[in-house]
DNA sequence: CACCATCTTGCAGACTCTGCAATGTTGCGT
DNA sequence: ACGCAACATTGCAGAGTCTGCAAGATGGTG
């Protein structure tokens, strides 16, 4: 399937940009680091680096737009008797496990290099924001409900992306430290609960 | 306090500029429109635009970054004895339906406009997270924990967004005819009772 | 009225991003 | 092995975005 040589090609090439630009941005901020500059440290023509990334920011963050598919997927093919919040519960508890499995510690710095540069943290938003509007259609499908006719699906989504982002965060800021799957479950928790004032 | 020439001169300028990129951008799309048509439209410089927005998306969107401050403000200010997920519901109402009270109708146009231009999309997530932050310093202020020791805090302020943001979403759906503070309620209620699966 | 702060503007220049056409590679059938 | 078709890379030209700087216009103040 990914075996041609032309796929693996296209792949590390792909990665090379990402790498190189997460690495340069780190060292000198995004501020200091043309496309040129990612270009040359991945060994291809500036031009090629937009047959790949349509941004320079896109690259730094690396994420597929693939990946919010593959979310999806994974929900529709929970087994169909759980609940819609615990079906969704149970994938992103893998998502997050795999996100943490990632060779290098590429979360990791991604994160980082994000934190140091508000740009980037709106584009990872953005992001989010993106693959909600699939996740709510899964959901719908599930519930069966219309995603405009009922609150649900729609909203579920955008507390899942919630979950996940604050788990993110404090992922980070435990300096990764913490085990994400535990903290996005610690998110699930209290969403089940309806978000009870915590005991001060 | 807002009375010099000076600062009406800013706003009606800053304004006049949100308006024209609003108004072209429906017109002809984003990609049809440049900043020089913009502050042509407004009557200024095209160096005078970036005095006032850094970026043409800005424009369209002419969110005011003064408006989430205004938003924790309004939280602070709540009755301290109100739970914080009470307190912050009651503030996203009222700003709800200071959102729908808007002369012109300019949400519902600037709403249609990002509708109908994912970039536009994004960059309100971006806009929401920004937002929401801040969101959470004050809701850690509220429950004396802090941001980064407990999930309460960050999750709560993740969780009001995309309770605001599905209302808007809703409110765009049905072209308006719907009530914003409404929406905004129905969000809440669901999220408090701890997203239990609709009746189907 | 005169001074200071601030806002506007033009200009030069770096950088981002796109379309197009030429050139090089890969995959596949024969 | 050969050669064709598909696809990837590259360079170039050009439009558009955005910034720093310095000159000029304008509102606020004593």
């Amino acid at each position: 399937m990914t075996s041609g040589l032309r796929e693996r090609k296209k792949l590390a090439t792909r990665l090379a940009l990402h790498e190189a630009a997460l690495q340069l941005v780190a060292e000198r901020g995004l501020d200091g680091v043309s496309v040129d500059d990612v270009a040359a440290r991945a060994g291809v023509s500036p031009r090629t680096f937009f047959n790949y990334f349509p941004t320079k920011d896109d690259a730094v963050l690396g994420l597929d737009p693939a990946d919010a598919e593959r979310l999806t997927a994974a929900l529709i093919a929970h087994p169909a008797e759980d609940p819609p919040l615990a079906a969704l519960r149970a994938v992103q508890l893998e998502q997050a496990a795999a996100m943490a499995a990632e060779p290098e510690g590429l979360w990791p710095l991604r994160l980082r290099v994000i934190e140091a540069h508000p740009v980037l943290v709106s584009r990872l938003h953005a992001v989010f924001g993106r693959s909600e509007r699939a996740l709510a259609e899964a959901i719908a499908a599930r519930t069966g409900t219309r995603v405009d006719a009922d609150v649900y699906p729609t909203l579920l989504a955008a507390v899942a992306g919630a979950a996940m982002r604050t788990a993110l965060h404090r992922w980070l800021g435990s300096d990764f430290t913490a085990s994400l799957p535990r903290l996005v479950d610690e998110a699930w928790d209290v969403l089940a609960a309806g978000l009870p004032a915590p005991r001060s």
